[in-house]
DNA sequence: GTGAAAGCGCTAACAC
DNA sequence: GTGTTAGCGCTTTCAC
């Protein structure tokens, strides 16, 4: 009571230990819940942590733990800074807010019900071990140093990499520097990492042999971007499948995973087969959007044309009518990516792995 | 060259000065560029960093700076446990990963493009400042503790908040604790806490106009959740504006803004009222589900039945016909928002401000 | 089982 | 303009 005017601002340890009449290093066990405290003490010391309102530095721990405790989730783009130009994609609906070139590729990103999938599944595995994710964007070279820089510093202990785009350097500038890090999706070029992915072809396949198991005969397919491994993966299993089944010529066009080029997609399909009854799309988006051409056309689905899209994101139910669809289960894929990486981050000598996931035909009215 | 093996693990300021031949102090002043440093030495400091490799550790800065040079995103649920028998309204996709109760939340949170955006408004403004967010949710008692623990240890030092529902008890812990937090959307009690927000009303009167101005004259409303203020404040605006205009009886139906829920309060106007020829949704989400209902019933979107929306999230150009809407500018918003928040953390004793965007309408082909 | 003491790597007075 | 020094709050040997 005599003097306390030291436990001014926020408390430290110091101050727990004073009011508990034990030492810094007794709190610390205690706050650590390292055994080898006397029950009663830990009891007292307690008690003076909540009196004292106490919560731990964490600039402090850190740097004597060297461990963050956080771990970053990078959305990477792609490759060099070409990527620049391609915002016209996306509408650019933001106004004032600086930021410039990248404004785009952040809104672009979450225009896809995909990658808020992801961030639930990250979320939902960091959450119950008191961890939550630094979001980052690594689409230029710039913001891959940055990314970089920021795990060097100490920032954050690993981190969990979804990739748009194959060809990107990421992964191995993370690797190189001997940072932890794992993906999601299979890096272009081998690379000494983990990652967890899905078995896009066999999705494929199950997206074609139903196509032809409802009785359609003029199938077309709207691929995703042939520069994403995702994107080539569904179109091989669809192809290679449609071939095994007597179809050796399949009309393609190509999408870039956006309603919007779903619908050009399907129009240029359309004007070159007017009498196709099936389309597989590579993902529920453009499924979407081929839907909305198809009607506007004239053409009923499924009774004219049957519908298969890829993903079961929110679109898939969203749609009218709802898409018969492979389901993707990002969140569960999200969720063992980072258990990798934790896994790793607990035993860094441990080797890389891989984790495919099975997708799964889901039938609704679609197709 | 002599004795370089003290320059194991990760380079230090130490190390640095050694090899560029100047104290600690140098270093660090060249490095957060401190003027009162002659040129030439800059220079040498310069090559020592980049040949040794040097990152500053970031722990150890922050334990001395007292500044985490982080921020906290935290999307708040509603104000008691209750909620987590609400979570049925969200298909519950996610099967293996733990986190029980809480992964049907941030599933349903980015569920609606409108999260996205403000992600995208958030990471825009804080980008270049070399800064990124740590994305937090805080639907439970527990939550929202780990929030404010989370501040406390100053892992981060401030939190931008967005809140789904009224009577959020975040904002007030926050403030109680002393600690910096700005707000999207007014809080339900007046806090003294900074916040942006949209003139919820002002929206509402102009997809009233609207529609009266299209000639419609049977109009009903698909309410958001009365216990969210931006569900209120756009249906007390559109009441108003009706009722000025000679119209003091609106049809209404509650919605929860998912489109799911817009297909049932459709469906529930339509059974009541089967002449109405226009509509206004509080959400975007909910108009495309009404316009499917309509379509789904023999009306034609927008000759028999004008739709109008709000908030012209990607929905409202999903959709076909595209929403005429009401555009809430989020991503700008969000920008702002961060800008209030870095701001206060500038100048602490500063005030707390609130800035109110205007809606704007949105004229496409629905209405 | 508990305490004393030595740093973790950095910044910021303060001397020079 | 540059160097010296004293910590920031914590964990962790190491004695006891």
């Amino acid at each position: 009571m005599t003097d306390d005017r030291r436990s001014a601002g926020t408390p430290t340890l110091e101050d727990v230990a004073r009011a508990a009449g034990v030492s810094r290093a007794t709190v610390s066990r205690v706050v650590n819940g390292v055994r080898n405290v006397d029950p009663a003490i830990q009891e007292v010391v307690r008690q003076a942590v909540s009196v004292t309102g106490y919560a731990p530095n964490r600039a402090a721990r850190s740097l004597v733990t060297r461990r963050a405790d956080a771990v970053a989730l990078v959305v990477s783009g792609a490759g060099t800074e070409a990527e620049a130009g391609q915002e016209d994609s996306v509408p650019q609906r933001f106004g004032g807010a600086p930021g410039g070139p990248g404004s785009s590729f952040t809104a672009q990103v979450f225009a896809d019900p995909f990658f808020g999938r992801v961030v639930t599944g990250v979320v939902d595995y960091l959450r119950p071990r008191g961890m939550h994710p630094v979001l980052m964007f690594a689409e230029t070279a710039r913001a891959r140093d940055e990314v970089v820089a920021y795990l060097r510093q100490g920032s954050a202990d690993g981190a969990l990499i979804v990739s748009t785009h194959a060809e990107d350097p990421l992964p191995g500038l993370l690797t190189e520097a001997g940072l932890a890090a794992v993906l999601y999706a299979r890096p272009a070029r081998p690379v000494r990492i983990s990652y967890v992915d899905l078995a896009h072809q066999d999705g494929a396949r199950l997206a074609a042999e139903h196509l032809l198991a409802v009785g359609r005969r003029r199938i077309a397919t709207i691929s995703g971007p042939l520069d994403v491994p995702a994107g080539q993966a569904r179109l091989a299993g669809f192809r290679d499948t449609m071939e095994r089944h007597g179809h050796p010529y399949v009309p393609i066009a190509e999408g870039r995973f956006t309603q919007e080029s779903g619908e050009a997609a399907m129009g240029r399909l359309l004007a070159e087969h007017p009498d196709l009854d099936g389309v597989f799309a590579a993902n529920d988006l453009m499924a979407m959007g081929a839907c909305h051409v198809l009607r506007e056309h004239g053409r009923r689905v499924p009774e004219d044309v049957a519908v298969v899209g890829f993903d079961d994101s929110s679109a898939a139910l969203a749609c009218r009518p709802p898409l018969t669809t492979v389901r993707q289960p990002v969140e569960a894929m999200a969720a063992e990516m980072t258990r990798l990486l934790l896994d790793r981050l607990a035993r860094p000598g441990s080797p890389a792995t891989s984790v495919i996931f099975e997708p799964e035909l889901v039938v609704r009215a679609s197709a």
